[in-house]
Parts: structure tokens; C-alpha cells; sequence
DNA sequence: TCCTCCCGCCAAGCA
DNA sequence: TGCTTGGCGGGAGGA
């Protein structure tokens, strides 16, 4: 039944078409005395809007209602309930869309900019906002609240909020994403859902202790919230509901997203997260049902502010509702570990601190990891290994090639590669029969300015987005400029489906390193829980959010960053997913027919590891992946690699770029993760490389601007020690492989003159059938000694990465669907 | 049928 | 004591 509130409020059209006999309705006056009507229409919500945003108008209105007599007001509506028939009424309520929280956040947020200057402070009276929301008070509370945990807002007094804007967005995210990691909420989530997934074939599982203990460390955060230096947190109760508050929760729930990799969080987990450990054996389905309703209260208003986006996950259990993050990437804090990197910073706020090597290993080998994992004898050796490598790494000098100026000058823009979008990703989903040839012409085509410009006048466009740069006058001569925001490159591995990659032109929308080789993966015995959620998605379909509809919303700065490759990326999308699933099933056709589902990606931080070793490396890779040697301290990947799926399956690329370019990569392509990236390789270096396709790699060489358009590294025979500048830089390669099906790796070692340090391109190439059969590569790596019930010793880091022995994290493809809303 | 979440009761706590 | 704040869960709209 609906309240006597919701049946004064009627749409006004429907006053005057229904209610001739009644006196002529223009605007159903709202005296104070009433309480405030919800908006009716969505004419009448953006005659809101611009009332909110037009203090003339809206005191226009004010007076007008002051005019209006209450007894006028009241003698309207008894008319209009009396003409109206209760179909017709029902139809004139505003539907609950129109007065979602959602929508009434967005028009909260319209009211304040999201960057005020500090010298004007924003104060809320929530009084006013109510007013002029039409709203009752008790939403505008679920709104401020949310934006309180993310000290957007702090409560000044009673009535009386400040509104901080985004100011403080990076250092709460960033704190939040710390607190996350110390609570160990990757842990809670895999432990929820391996839970999960044993309670269904065993439920008698004596899990529960497990469960429990891994949930006690946690505890102290069930209390606490977190506040900023400076940002004075004043709630209302100051004790008792202050720490059942939907602020601990929204933090909590944002937590979730930092930590994990992908950055999605399905309510179910979030939920059980929220509720804490103590609740979970008797878990009340109402408590949870309502940890659910408070989640989705808070999910709106997270949405609202584009920090997430809702998303299903589909399992085999069903179609779950889950959210992906959206926001900003937040990187570990890394005031506690210097890189040596000469890089300097250049990035946009949220990414001012640097991903630390040493972050990224200890997420990576946790040394007080969760008992509940148990490491892989192999992986201690790896890890050994790798903490050997960084010692050396450390202190070993770098003898940086210098490099040209002239170099620098001729480096042509990177091309702004949203026209060529189309072409490629429609090419590579339905013609997989075309050559890479035939895809670079039409990039280059389609887009002029991918032919670089050698003359030497031609003045290195610095403020511009910048990929990687081919020098002018060698026939190859990759350079690639610094991105020194991060200290991580990235290894992105292609499901030989997953080819249709894209790339765009963004500023201020980057795929951002991720801080640590997150790779969400389950630990199992069993295969089949290799099924249970993840997301390869991940970044890659960050942008593409469904424009907003409130205009307002329409003009904030971050958004229109991401306009272009929202764009690009419902492009993409647009694409007939028929030729997806098509080609899933073909490859995939052994797993499960009976379900439609896209596998992850590989998400493998590519460990380094010395000179020495590195063809042992090669020829001890098992899985088709190899550990590589990396010098850079590298930024998020640029560019696109649009690279025939057939051929290349793993793309090893450590970005330098300044250019906020990103790699837009469609949904259930890729996953990347940084790369720990410490050694300095000399120009000579080389490793073990395949014969691969020299349309493949010069496709996407050019492509990402490694070398220039028309040159052609030759791939076949086997590419030998390319020059890539007149200086030293190279790109070195060699033959250590007789096959060519093996992943084996191209590597290529760069100078950054501005990094002043040599860096290494790697292309990987995997095995096709390789990743494509789950159930035996968790035999293959998890097997146990104790049967199938028994605790793997070979387990997964406490991220949920897996590992092979080679220090690969390999991420066994998983059924899933991620579809978005 | 289940997901989503609006709605408002009512208690805690503050002024 | 009145008001503010916000936890909470019923139940309805929508998919």
C-alpha cells in the first residue's frame, strides 16, 4: 500500500488531462506543510535538476509554492484521487526507477562540483537538499553516508555537512586498499568461495574452523573506520552504530574491489565478508538478506559516482549479480620502498605513488600468508630465486645507452587509433583467415599518422599522448619513452580467441598497473571449482559504462576522460557476441558444450630471472610461459595488438609510455598484470624465440609503434639482433627453440633515453591448446599427494595466483560470463 | 520466481 | 524532550 506521501504525488500531466472539473493544474503546488512529493516524471526530474542548479528558478518556485494555500493543495489531490481510477493512479506514480537512489544521487551529486576550491567550501544543509530533492531526509543520509567513507563529505554538525569533492578520493582509496590488504580480504574471498564450493558437494565440511580462523583477522577492521589525516570524521553516534554504519560498510565494500583482481566483487561474497566471521556458521538468511539490501544502497551510490558498475557473473551455479570497479586504479603506497628507476613521475593523481617492487613480490609470495595455503615447494625455490635476482638487480649498476636527441625529435604521435577501432576488431572477429598484413593496412589507412614522420623537425609531441615511439631514421628503432608512474610492465596473455583487441586514445583513462600480480584464481583439488567465479574482464571494460543520464553528471572532468573509450569500447561490445560464442565453442568445445562461457585470461606476472638462466627457462617451461628479464620500470600498457589470435597468445609488453593511451581490450580478451622488473639487461641480451609469424609480429610491432610502418622485422628466418636505433638499442632475438608451437619468447631491449635505461619488449607465444583444458592443468599443477580431498601442496599465493614451477602464474581458464547491465 | 531496493518504522543518540 | 541519525526489514516493482 502506498504511503499517503506517494499519493500526492502525481504526474502533472496526467492532473490535467484527468481533471477537467477541477481547478486548472499547472504545477501541483508542494506547500511545506506536506511532506516533500517524489519527483513525478522525468520531466519534472530534470525541471529538478535545473531548479537545483538555477537558485533564480528555484526561488521562483519557492515563492510560488508560499503562494499556493495547503487547503488548495489538499483539495487538488482528494479531486484527483476521485477522478482517477486506481489503474490510471498507479500509472501516474512515478515509477521506481525514477526514484531510485541511484537517481537521487545523481542529482545530489549535481549540486556540488567535484573538485570545489578550497577556498570556497561546500557546505550541506540537508535540510535544503531534502527540499529541493523532493527527498526524505532518511535517503539523503544513505547518500551522505557513502560519500562520507569516501571523505567526500565530513558532517560538520548537525544538519551540516562539507563537501570535499574528489580531492581526497585518491588517498582514501588508497588507504582503503591498504587496510584491505592487511585485513586479508583476498583471503576471506577465496576462502568464502571455496566454502562455497565444498559445501556443495560435501556439506558436512569441516572447513569451518578454517574459515573461522581466516576471518579472525579481521575482526579488529569490523570496528573500525577509515579515516583520512585532516578529514575530521564526526558521525552522529559516536559509539555502537557508528561501526554497524553503512560508512564502514561502503568502505569495506570498496576494500573488496581494491584488493582484488579482477576488481569484482559479487554481492554474495561482499555480503558474508560484511557480516564478519562470527556470523558466518549460523548464518540468519534475514542478516544476510539485509547485508544485500544495505549493499545494493551502497552499490548505488558507488555507481553514481562511476566507481563501480554493475555486472553478472555467471557461474555454474547460476547468474549472479556482482559489481566491477570502475574508478580510479589505486596504487600501493610506496613511501616505504624507493624504485630505482630514474623515471620521473608523470600521472594522474590517483597514481602518484609508485608500485613497488617489493609490494608486488610480497603480494605475490606473502611470507605470513594464510595457513590455509600452503606454498609449493617449488615456489619457495622461485621465490628465492626471485628475491636473489632483486638483490642483484639492486645493486647491480646500469650502464644506460645514451641516445640521440634526434631520436627523440622524430618520434611520430601515436596515433589516436578510436578510427581505426572498428576495423580491427571487426576484422580480427571475423576473419580470423586474414592476414596481419591486410590489418595493418587498414591501420595504417585509416589513420595517416601511424606512418611515421621522419622529419627531424618534427618536434616530439610530449604533451600528447604518446606511445611508443619509432626513431626516424633506423629502419627499426623502437624507443620508448617512460611512463615512470609505475614500476611495473605487464604481461598480457591472449586467449587465441581473444585477439579483437582494441586501443584508444584517452587522456586520463589508463589501464592502470595493477599493484601486484593479483590474479584472482581459486585453489582446488577439484577441477570444477576452476569454474566458479572470476572475471578476466576485468580493466578492460572499464569505460564502459552507460552514459549517465543526468546531465550534470555529464560534465564532471572524469567522465568525459573516459568518453572516447567508452565509445570505443561499446564498440566493441556491439560486436555480434555470436562470433564469440562461436568461436568459443569451437575452442572450447571439450570443456563443456553445455554452458556458454569465456575463459579468463592469463594473468602472469612474468618473474625475472637472470641471463643465465633464461633459456633454462625456456626449455624448462612447461606450460608454454617463460619467466623474463625485465629492466623497466614501466607504466601501464599502451597500444594495441591486434594480433591474429591463432598465432600470438601471449603478448609480454613493459610500457613506458607518458601517453595516457591505453590498451582497450574487449571483454574476455586479456587480463595483465606488472611484471616485476628489475634487471637491467644489456642491449645484447637475447632469449629463446619461436619462428612466429613475421605478419603477426611486424602487424603488431607497427601497431604499437615499435617500429615504423612498412619496415619489417623479419621473423622468418628467425629474427636476428634487429637494430633498433643507430645507437644501441636492439632488438635482439634468438633462435633457441625448434619448435615454434612452444610459448618462447621474443625479447626486445630498448634504451629509454628519458629513463635512461635499457628495457625489454617481450612477445610471448603459447601454446594454443594449452590453457584451453582446466581440468588437467589443475591436475597438472595442484595435483596432491593425498588424493583428491586433500590439501594441494602446491597451493595458491595468498591472492589467489597459482603458480607453476617456473614462477609463472597461470590462471586455468574458467567458465564465466561477465555481462553487464 | 527472484532480484532489486524503496520505504518508513523506530531506536539510539544528540542538543 | 524533540530532533537527528541511521539500522533494519517488509514488501512491492521489475526483469
Amino acid at each position: 500500500l502506498k504511503t499517503p506521501l506517494k499519493q500526492a504525488s502525481t504526474s502533472q500531466l496526467v492532473l490535467t488531462e484527468r481533471q477537467p472539473d477541477c481547478q486548472p493544474l499547472t504545477t501541483p503546488p508542494k506547500p511545506k506543510e506536506t511532506p516533500p512529493a517524489d519527483p513525478w516524471t522525468p520531466t519534472s526530474n530534470l525541471k529538478m535538476l535545473i531548479s537545483a542548479a538555477s537558485p533564480e528558478i528555484r526561488s521562483r518556485e519557492q515563492r510560488r509554492q508560499l503562494s499556493d494555500s495547503s487547503s488548495e493543495v489538499l483539495q487538488k489531490k482528494h479531486c484527483l484521487q476521485e477522478h482517477l481510477l486506481g489503474d490510471e493512479y498507479e500509472k501516474s506514480q512515478p515509477s521506481r526507477k525514477e526514484k531510485s537512489l541511484g537517481l537521487l544521487c545523481h542529482k545530489f551529486l549535481a549540486r556540488y562540483p567535484d573538485y570545489p576550491s578550497p577556498s570556497q567550501k561546500s557546505y550541506i544543509c540537508l535540510d535544503e537538499v531534502t527540499e529541493e530533492l523532493h527527498v526524505e531526509r532518511r535517503r539523503i543520509y544513505d547518500i551522505v553516508n557513502v560519500l562520507e567513507s569516501l571523505h567526500m563529505v565530513s558532517r560538520l554538525a548537525r544538519n551540516r555537512y562539507v563537501w570535499h569533492g574528489r580531492h581526497n578520493l585518491p588517498q582514501t582509496l588508497q588507504a582503503l586498499k591498504k587496510v584491505g590488504e592487511e585485513n586479508k580480504y583476498i583471503q576471506q574471498i577465496q576462502m568464502i568461495k571455496r566454502r562455497e564450493y565444498e559445501h556443495e558437494f560435501d556439506p558436512d565440511s569441516e572447513r569451518n574452523e578454517e574459515m573461522a580462523s581466516s576471518f579472525g583477522s579481521s575482526e579488529q577492521s569490523e570496528m573500525s573506520f577509515v579515516e583520512l589525516p585532516g578529514v575530521e570524521f564526526r558521525a552522529a553516534s559516536v559509539n555502537g552504530r557508528k561501526y554497524k554504519s553503512l560508512r564502514v560498510m561502503s568502505q569495506k565494500f570498496v576494500m573488496l574491489f581494491l584488493v582484488s583482481t579482477p576488481q569484482i566483487v559479487s554481492l554474495e561474497v561482499a555480503a558474508k565478508i560484511l557480516i564478519g566471521e562470527d556470523q558466518l556458521e549460523d548464518l540468519d538468511k534475514s542478516k544476510f538478506k539485509t547485508k544485500i539490501r544495505r549493499l545494493y544502497d551502497i552499490a548505488n551510490v558507488l555507481s553514481s559516482l562511476k566507481l563501480i558498475k554493475k555486472v553478472h557473473v555467471t557461474e555454474e551455479r547460476g547468474r549472479k549479480p556482482a559489481f566491477k570497479w570502475t574508478g580510479p586504479e589505486v596504487l600501493p603506497n610506496t613511501q616505504d620502498i624507493k624504485l630505482e628507476a630514474t623515471s620521473t613521475t608523470c600521472s594522474p593523481p590517483i597514481s602518484e605513488s609508485i608500485t613497488s617492487k617489493e609490494q608486488c613480490s610480497k603480494a605475490l609470495f606473502p611470507s605470513k600468508g594464510k595457513q590455509n595455503f600452503t606454498r609449493h615447494s617449488s615456489l619457495i625455490k622461485l621465490v628465492k630465486s626471485i628475491e636473489n635476482d632483486r638483490r642483484k638487480i639492486q645493486s647491480a649498476p646500469t650502464s644506460p645507452v645514451k641516445i640521440s636527441a634526434s631520436t627523440y625529435q622524430s618520434l611520430p604521435v601515436f596515433p589516436n587509433t578510436i578510427a581505426q577501432f572498428p576495423a580491427i576488431t571487426k576484422h580480427q572477429l571475423e576473419g580470423q583467415s586474414k592476414t596481419a598484413e591486410e590489418m595493418q593496412m587498414k591501420c595504417v589507412l585509416s589513420s595517416p599518422e601511424t606512418v611515421p614522420k621522419p622529419e627531424p623537425s618534427q618536434q616530439p609531441a610530449l604533451s600528447q599522448p604518446l606511445g611508443v615511439c619509432p626513431a626516424s631514421h633506423s629502419s627499426v628503432s623502437p624507443v620508448i619513452l617512460p611512463h615512470p608512474q609505475s614500476g611495473v610492465s605487464y604481461a598480457i596473455y591472449l586467449h587465441p580467441s581473444q585477439a579483437h583487441t582494441v586501443t584508444t586514445y584517452s587522456p586520463g583513462f589508463m589501464l592502470q598497473p595493477l599493484p601486484c600480480a593479483n590474479v584472482t584464481g581459486i585453489k582446488s583439488n577439484n577441477s570444477k571449482i576452476l569454474n566458479i567465479i572470476t572475471t578476466e574482464e576485468g580493466d578492460t571494460q572499464r569505460g564502459q559504462d552507460e552514459p549517465t543520464k543526468s546531465l550534470a553528471a555529464e560534465e564532471r572532468p572524469e567522465m568525459k576522460s573516459e568518453t572516447s573509450s567508452q565509445r570505443c569500447l561499446k564498440r566493441s561490445q556491439a560486436l555480434p557476441e555470436s562470433n564469440l560464442i562461436k568461436r568459443r565453442k569451437s575452442d572450447e568445445e571439450s570443456l563443456d558444450t553445455s554452458l556458454t562461457f569465456f575463459p579468463s585470461g592469463y594473468l602472469i606476472p612474468l618473474t625475472h630471472c637472470t641471463h643465465g638462466n633464461k633459456a633454462e627457462c625456456s626449455t624448462k617451461e612447461k606450460a608454454g610461459v617463460c619467466s623474463l628479464q625485465h629492466t623497466a620500470y614501466s607504466s601501464p600498457i599502451t597500444g594495441v595488438i591486434p594480433m591474429p589470435a591463432s598465432e600470438l597468445k601471449t603478448v609480454n609488453i613493459p610500457a613506458f609510455h607518458i601517453t595516457p593511451l591505453n590498451i582497450m581490450l574487449s571483454p574476455n580478451s586479456i587480463a595483465a598484470a606488472p611484471v616485476l622488473s628489475n634487471s637491467c639487461l644489456n642491449s645484447s641480451s637475447t632469449s629463446s624465440a619461436p619462428n612466429p609469424s613475421s605478419s603477426a609480429l611486424n602487424f603488431m610491432l607497427q601497431h604499437i609503434g615499435l617500429i615504423p610502418a612498412g619496415v619489417q622485422v623479419p621473423a622468418n628466418p628467425p629474427l636476428q639482433h634487429v637494430p633498433v636505433s643507430s645507437q644501441s638499442e636492439n632488438i635482439s632475438h634468438s633462435s633457441g627453440s625448434t619448435n615454434v608451437q612452444e610459448g618462447k619468447v621474443i625479447e626486445f631491449t630498448f634504451y629509454s633515453p628519458i629513463n635512461e635505461s635499457n628495457f625489454v619488449f617481450s612477445l610471448q607465444f603459447l601454446q594454443p591448446k594449452e590453457p584451453q583444458e582446466p581440468q588437467a592443468v589443475t591436475e597438472n599443477f595442484f595435483r596432491t599427494p593425498g588424493g583428491p580431498n586433500t590439501e594441494p601442496a602446491l597451493s595458491a599465493n595468498s591472492d589467489g595466483t597459482q603458480r607453476t614451477s617456473q614462477g609463472t602464474l597461470y590462471i586455468p581458464q574458467r567458465k564465466l560470463e561477465v555481462s553487464e547491465d
